[in-house]
DNA sequence: TGTACATCAGTGAACGCGCGTTCACTGATGTAC
DNA sequence: TGTACATCAGTGAACGCGCGTTCACTGATGTAC
């Protein structure tokens, strides 16, 4: 058909056109497919374009370096955790006592937050997995938001917010309540994927997430209910 | 002085003998470095050898690979996070009761994991990042011992026997607990180390530590106080 | 409606890098006689 | 006490690898006239 036919000796793609049309976006997905199987060391902006169909350099209209392109798959991740949190929100039981909702919203988060991790590994990594210690600094966190515009740290400080106002957690006590039960649940998602629960079947891991969840509500709430000093 | 003497363009170290007479100490000694500036990425053999003054294919007399040498130092590392949570044991008050002195301990094993996250990051990440999720699975963890001849799993171990013999863990409670104490510390030390915490100064990293485990300590202690079903 | 042209997305080739690892070697050391 | 010899720790040179990135280019596209 076509006398400018070459024969591509690495397995590119075939294309049709000259231009390609999308490459920004196609080589995007290519970076989350890659962080999905590997996490964030797999992102490798070679083999990305290997999968378009386009030689490597090419990638370099679109995105500035590699980093740029592993952060903009870091943002995508993050987007998916918060989805994914807003989706046990919106399965949870609306028809209940206020105090009851609030925890229920504060375990609904960590479950999200749970079965992401569980679900797809690789992007899990990769939405919390920073880099380099120091050189990415400076653009710290554009923390993309999820459906409800809110990303996944501002969604576990609605829930300890509302945990507040249904008095389970003193007001005193909310300033940074966020890390404590973000560390119980990252802490746990570590152990499951790169740690010790590596190889536990999926039952034991899901009553330890509900353990879990139910330490970080009890522990937030009765601070010293047990500290008799 | 010495006609055999060849200027050497690497900067490798000066050595007046032949034989090195302790290369295998040395490369871990160097490993260990490289892991404290660095963490486990930072573990790169040709710069051990380097650093101690040696050909690079000399490190294959005393370890098989890169991997190995990488595990060895991931063994000390290890084994310095017993060591730490064992110095904050041994400056407990023993002089109190048994309950108190069973949460002291849970507290002190959890303060020397933080503290050991804190004070050496390189070190504590290349303890706890197991370098291909794949690979290194059949070789688990020799989990090296610290003085007192017990990892830092172990000595958490202890801890909670202790609670639970104080009766401040339910029996039925205790199997499991271990990973949900392991996964509120980890996580905590990783958001000081690779997350948001990174830049927070030390008293506030103080002090949700100590709030975290107040928080472990009674979410452990009191699961159905505040669950009324 | 047709033509000239500027734009800029993708090409082709090449770079330097440092890594882990292999091979055949050499020569200091320590032991057996 | 002196000598011959085997051992094996460290040498020297080289390998293939794939990466991120740079350069000067080319040719399809869309716009201005």
């Amino acid at each position: 058909m076509d006398t400018s036919t070459k024969a591509a000796p690495p397995p590119r793609q075939a294309r049709t056109t000259y231009r390609h049309g999308d490459l920004r976006r196609a080589l995007l997905q290519a970076g989350i497919e890659l962080a999905r199987a590997g996490g964030p060391q797999a992102i490798v902006l070679r083999e990305a374009t290997r999968r378009v169909g386009v030689v490597p350099n090419a990638a370099y209209r679109h995105f500035a370096s590699h980093l740029e392109l592993l952060q903009a798959v870091r943002a995508y991740a993050l987007s998916q955790v918060a989805i994914s949190m807003e989706r046990e929100l919106a399965a949870m039981n609306t028809e209940q006592p206020a105090a009851d909702y609030a925890r229920a919203c504060l375990r609904a988060v960590g479950l999200g937050y749970l079965r992401y991790a569980q679900a797809e590994p690789g992007l899990f990594k990769t939405a919390f997995t920073v880099p380099d210690p120091i050189d990415p600094d400076p653009p710290p966190d554009p923390a993309k938001a999820g459906r409800s515009g809110r990303n996944p740290f501002e969604l576990l400080g609605d829930a300890l917010d509302q945990m507040a106002q249904a008095g389970l957690l003193a007001p005193d006590r909310r300033p940074g309540a966020e890390y404590l039960a973000w560390s119980a649940v990252h802490g746990l998602a570590y152990l499951v994927l790169d740690g010790p629960l590596r190889a536990a079947p999926p039952k034991l891991i899901l009553g330890l997430s509900q353990r879990l969840l139910e330490m970080v509500e009890c522990g937030l709430s009765a601070p010293s209910l047990l500290a008799r000093r």
